[in-house]
DNA sequence: TATTTGTATAAGTCTATACTTATGATAGAT
DNA sequence: ATCTATCATAAGTATAGACTTATACAAATA
């Protein structure tokens, strides 16, 4: 059957108007306009819908039928058109975001802070390792990402939005703990507590070390930066982390920053999505968002420096 | 907006197939076709419905709604059919009928019969007076009447179906209950129970007796079968009614027919509706039921005279 | 780099759609 | 019986709808 929209709108007027030419002026049709649309639609569906009886009319049983699924699709036509509606208006919509662990201690806080803004969306977060970050990319299966700094191998559009300082820190007790600009070479002399060879970190450490031709420090390897900020608590050496994972231990004062010349590695955190990728406007929101609101989410180095003094 | 169903379809179709080139060859059409099809469904809705991302092609959240929106239609689209089907098939569909109070003696069980026949119908059965049943027909609100003979003024469909023979009983103990070929002029004598003046039997029985020169015999008025009856069981005088408001008592012997020359009086049972009116399938198929099988459910005269013998 | 695969765009065709006006048929109303 | 209201039918039209083929473009693949 080759039924339209078009003539159950006609039916569910006439059916309303019990009469063709009142549906045909509510239209603005000509009568046999409205005449055809039905004549054509009972063709299509090979029943009667109305009954004539004199000049009055009456809605078959089957014209009855048709009449409650034509309501009931044109109700789902409106109600379509107002979820497009919602979700251009961001008061609907789904976001699905990556992080990489690193970058959860203040990705959540933005996202919680983005959540309040549009209580419409509904979210998905999904704190995970770099490799797995990237394989969500590949098959598209989120939004956006945040992570450090994204490989170039990859196809990949992705903008800079944050500082992410890889500081150096010491136990609150430390005899470096308040000296000011630290020698780099008295660093040599520590040591160092950083993440596993091949993780984002250690690559941008190793780099900078090269880079300033200076030996790279003796040290020990960990897996998460909770160990080593455990490490570093327990006396184990020196630690270097990006600032963003050691608030809580800074702030408590059981972390001290060292003010150790070169320090901070600046490095930076990525909002990263897959090169060509037609952002929803949901996902563009909290693109924007980020790219405005960031700062707003962490602490500054000097912040920690002014604890500590 | 101007969504079209077949817009619609084709969208189902890339969508599951999650790609253009495979519906494309699903719908046997040629590919371009396809991208015209969604490209305006696009432009209608104001939405992207596809992300292309190199060679492949994913939902948008949007795409996603819409798809479901649009299966839920196209399933709404399957039901209707189904339904329409199903009210050809007589597997659905709804009748309603009226009858005549004195016809409710039979009427009833021609529904069951008829109901059990066809599972899936429903019903809805008035028994009312003669003067509803016609203000019913004139509004349309049924789809077949039963009564007696119809007024010739209105223009109905009226067919008679069944012979409805007004039968002359007495008391059981009644002296000439037994007695054959009882003359007219007998009758006289006796004191008559019957409907009021202005019932279709009783002006059916004034003709009668006026046709044969008879003078009417005197007699006593009830607005009601029921009521006659009791009156004739009562011993107030012999009864006049039609036999199928009288089964029961016919059968336990608490009243009997009399063999009175000329009797019964055969007037008839008629299906009637609208004059003009087409029959819904539910409607006709009754009305063939009816005309085929309505002797099975009542007992002739002669059934009694065996019994009472 | 060339090839294959998948989609978009352009241009053209054919037909059915969605109308129109004019007129006919029918049933109520006057 | 005539008029009036309603719907159906007929004939004609302009348009847009649904295609086609040919080709361009882009990305994965070899």
């Amino acid at each position: 059957m080759h039924v339209t929209l078009r003539q159950l709108a006609v039916f569910e007027s006439v059916a309303r108007n019990t009469s063709f030419t009142r549906a045909a002026e509510e239209l603005h049709l000509s009568q046999p306009a409205v005449s055809m649309q039905i004549k054509q639609l009972e063709e299509n569906l090979g029943v009667p819908l109305f009954e004539h009886l004199g000049k009055r009319i009456f809605l078959t049983e089957a014209g009855q039928e048709i009449a409650n699924y034509s309501r009931h699709i044109s109700q789902l036509l409106d109600e379509a058109a107002s979820v497009l509606e919602d979700l251009k208006g961001l008061r609907r919509g789904h976001l699905s975001i990556s992080v990489a662990s690193t970058a959860n201690y203040f990705a959540t806080r933005m996202l919680a802070a983005f959540s309040k803004r549009y209580e419409g969306l509904s979210f998905s977060l999904d704190v995970t390792n770099r490799e797995t970050l990237l394989a969500q990319l590949e098959r598209n299966e989120r939004d956006l990402v945040i992570m450090g700094r994204p490989p170039r191998e990859l196809e990949l559009d992705a903008v800079p939005f944050l500082d992410n300082p890889l500081v150096l820190v010491a136990p609150g007790d430390h005899p470096l703990a308040g000296e000011q600009a630290i020698p780099l070479s008295r660093i040599a002399e520590e040591r160092i507590v950083m993440r596993e060879r091949g993780s984002g970190t250690r690559i941008a450490i190793e780099r900078w070390f090269a880079e300033r031709k200076v030996s790279f420090p003796r040290g020990m390897e960990m897996g998460s930066n909770e160990a080593i900020k455990q490490a570093v608590e327990a006396g184990l050496g020196l630690g270097i982390a990006s600032i963003h994972t050691l608030e809580l231990e800074l702030e408590t004062g059981r972390l001290v920053l060292l003010d150790v010349e070169g320090f901070p590695i600046v490095r930076h955190w990525y909002l990263v999505s897959r090169k060509g990728k037609r952002l929803s406007p949901t996902a563009q929101a909290f693109k924007t968002f980020v790219l405005e609101q960031a700062p707003h989410f962490v602490r500054l180095p000097e912040e920690y420096r002014r604890l500590g003094g």
